[in-house]
DNA sequence: TTTTATTTTTAGACACGCCTAAATTTTTTT
DNA sequence: AAAAAAATTTAGGCGTGTCTAAAAATAAAA
């Protein structure tokens, strides 16, 4: 069906076009995929001919609805790949998006099927990130950004915004883990960093690591 | 390291070398990766630059050390998804094979030795093939031919010379599968077929079935 | 609104892995 | 040992996916 280089473009406006907003530009594709704009252009030409994006020269591109199913489908194995490694394979969060990447190509709906009913049907990733069910649809509970938390109100952490391992490993060296209660104890003004409790302890963290933590309130 | 290509071409080479005497020759590989005698004669001058193998014009080819150690370790990781696949994703032993394929291109020696450690580091993959070790080292204990297995002598099934999913379901429709006892009753020198004993019951099988179905005597 | 800057596309090239057709080498047959 | 057959390699080409450099279109600034 798709080549591995036309899922990794598919991946990639997906992604972009749910952080933002309108269509995905070229620059931004290129900016994800590490390749060089002309060589974006030349796939978007091929996926438009394929139907799955939309694309309008100069004008940026958005996914049609088989676009969209296509693209889901690998995000949909990459993040059970990711539950596998983590929970059966003991890898540290950090660690599993990337062979991820490889594992999320391999072609075989009888293996993603069969995959989710081993791990007995996730519902996130281990970085919080819901799956999409195996029609490409997602069922993402409503989350908040921790810097929105009002004080006093006790919320779980549910997912991060940022799974580079750098971070990752930042959240694991403070003890800061998925489905742990949170609680704001004080917003600074000036520069809207917080002290909040965690693990029965106060810990003070930056607006970026703020923005970056997702939680649903209790 | 190595490309997917390059990886098949290995593998290949590896098997053909295993199974003949000699060097192995163009031909032979083209007809394995199902390509045309020239498209090998090219990759194997890539090979041969990349001194995993030695060519000799018009001479066939034979695996280096580094090429021995490379074509094991692919398929190793073949052998292990194959487990997998059976053992905890309960795939039938005629379906692990093609989805293996892709999964043995994975590149991460970390997960293939906690995929090891996860399926309890088996010694065989679902055909009774050995798994090589880490370091590309096979250990395959003595086996023969079922053809070969003298009148009345009791011995258990531990491999299948045909992993086609063709042959596997005709061992499954008749209740043939790995680690069972057999017992010959009866040779047919006409034809070379033979009347067995296993499940308690007596089977008749053509010499074709016979050479393909490795025994353990007792 | 005209100029400048930025973004995007086109043109031309290249590595990879494959192909067909033709040339060459090796093997087999007569 | 010469001729015929088979196996192998070379030559040239093609699609994919990438690149650089240049051209064109759009957006921003003066």
């Amino acid at each position: 069906m798709f080549t591995l280089s036309e899922e990794n473009y598919l991946k990639a406006i997906y992604h972009l076009q749910n952080e933002t907003s309108g269509e995905v530009s070229t620059n931004a594709i290129a900016e994800r995929i590490k390749a060089k704009a002309s060589s974006v252009s030349d796939m978007l030409k091929k996926l438009a001919e394929k139907e799955v994006v939309l694309y309008k020269k100069h004008r940026g591109v958005s996914l049609t609805k088989l676009g969209i199913q296509s693209a889901s489908k690998v995000v949909r194995k990459h993040r059970l790949w990711e539950v596998f490694l983590a929970d059966k394979l003991h890898f540290p969060w950090d660690e599993v998006h990337d062979i991820a990447e490889q594992l999320e190509h391999i072609k075989s709906e009888k293996l993603t099927e069969r995959l989710d009913q081993f791990l007995g049907f996730p519902k996130h990733d281990p970085h919080g990130d819901p799956i999409p069910d195996r029609f490409g649809n997602v069922h993402d509970s409503e989350k908040k950004i921790l810097s929105e938390l009002i004080i006093g109100q006790e919320a779980t952490l549910v997912g991060v915004g940022d799974s580079s391992a750098k971070f990752l490993q930042f959240l694991d060296k403070n003890k800061i883990a998925l489905w742990k209660s949170i609680i704001v104890l004080e917003k600074e003004d000036f520069d809207n960093s917080l002290r909040i409790k965690i693990n029965d302890q106060t810990l003070h963290i930056s607006e970026q690591i703020a923005t970056n933590l997702y939680i649903k309130e209790k």
